[in-house]
DNA sequence: CCAAAAGTGTTTGTCCTACACCCATGA
DNA sequence: TCATGGGTGTAGGACAAACACTTTTGG
């Protein structure tokens, strides 16, 4: 038994995905493989296919863009303004990604001519892709303020400072290195490897590996009108 | 131009509506009235239409049930799995709805045999729909530990006891009553009025309204890697 | 005058913030 | 030996938690 005479719509899931390079928080985005507004700047989609679940769909999406399994993704939000596809109606799923550029594997250029910008550089995206950008940004914050997600975009092996810029980047703020130390250190999070990073600084950065388990959800501490 | 041989999907939204009578915190659901499965509790969906947003279908539907405008909505996630709905495939972008149960204005045993179930005592219901009943539950606490948002349970003019009531219901713990009320005092939202509400005690408990315009965010002080 | 709910302060500890110098090392 | 980035400590203030009694008033 089926519903009869509804109306099937066009459903697509949308990535927006961030990327990390010790430097900078990068976004990559494609030139639109298909007609019509081929070749403008847009995140990578696709629609969603019949024997697949939205997560299914963005792994796969997310796969064939950057040859990444196992890459930590997480849906945003569900888009569906009749005319925010100028070509036909979809409803849009966005997922956002976290990555280490590092490990991204496909030659720039390809296929999709996908790019890496800076955040502040991010071009005029299709439709309401831009719009997306933000609204995973927010969220990001937002998380990584309760959750440790922000280590999905370091190599496992990874230095204090480049975490601490990466916080800085993600909240566009300056950072006091001895608190933030203090308070990641303090979280339990961290394990101490012997290796240093030297590519840095003569004296070199005590690489740290995240520990998974140790991590408590710190939610909680930040529920303010609720006692533990 | 459209774009050519994808498969097109049915979309539904489906609504978890928690009410709070000053009492308990609850939950409307429906019995199904379509076939097949007709009959079985479920939350109250519908399936999207040609001309109206997601945030409208869902606004459409809340009204059809409760005859309520304006009530608080916000997007919980889109639930896609294949299998999900046993009938047809079906994505379903899920919204929590939060309403103040003296406001709602329908018969209840109308044609959608709706009932309000304490949140404890909500039966089965069909498809993923306890899923998302505890996810939105879990949004909520999630989203009231920063926004004033437990205030859209509530009427314009309420005491302390009830705010603090709903706040324990919602969190299922005790609040001690004197740190409960320097907090949400000090937070400057609230606006003492003359009148009491004597229908609890003889004393009497002062009603108070939102200052929605004082209400400041806080996120930034649960920031707790980032400085203010 | 008593029962029942509303309302009120203080102390203690924890955690956040601000802030400036020494360390290690390769060139 | 010096230039460069890595790492360290402390004091003050703000906020959260724990905790028990007084006030009001209708019956």
């Amino acid at each position: 038994m089926k519903y009869a005479n509804q109306k099937k719509l066009l459903v697509a899931v949308d990535c927006i995905i961030f990327g990390y390079d010790g430097e900078d928080l990068k976004l990559l985005i494609i030139k639109r493989p298909i007609e019509p507004i081929r070749d403008q700047w847009s995140l990578m989609g696709g629609f969603v296919e019949e024997n697949e679940d939205l997560n299914g769909a963005a792994k796969r999406i997310l796969l064939s863009l950057t040859g990444l399994h196992d890459v930590y993704l997480e849906q945003l939000h569900a888009y569906g303004d009749p005319k925010r596809d100028s070509v036909e109606r979809t409803i849009s799923i966005a997922y956002f990604a976290l990555i280490d550029i590092k490990k991204y594997s496909k030659q720039l250029n390809n296929l999709y001519h996908a790019e890496w910008f800076k955040l502040k550089e991010v071009p005029k995206l299709i439709f309401d892709h831009n719009q997306m950008v933000t609204a995973a940004l927010d969220k990001i914050r937002y998380q990584a303020a309760l959750h440790p997600i922000l280590f999905e975009l370091l190599p496992k092996k990874f230095t204090i400072p480049q975490l601490q810029a990466l916080y800085e980047q993600v909240y566009d703020s300056p950072i006091d290195n001895r608190n933030f130390i203090r308070k990641i250190t303090s979280s339990g999070m961290l394990i101490k490897q012997n290796e240093k990073d030297k590519s840095n600084s003569r004296r070199g950065a005590f690489y740290f590996k995240l520990d998974k388990l140790k991590h408590r959800s710190q939610f909680q501490s930040f529920l303010n009108f609720i006692p533990k």
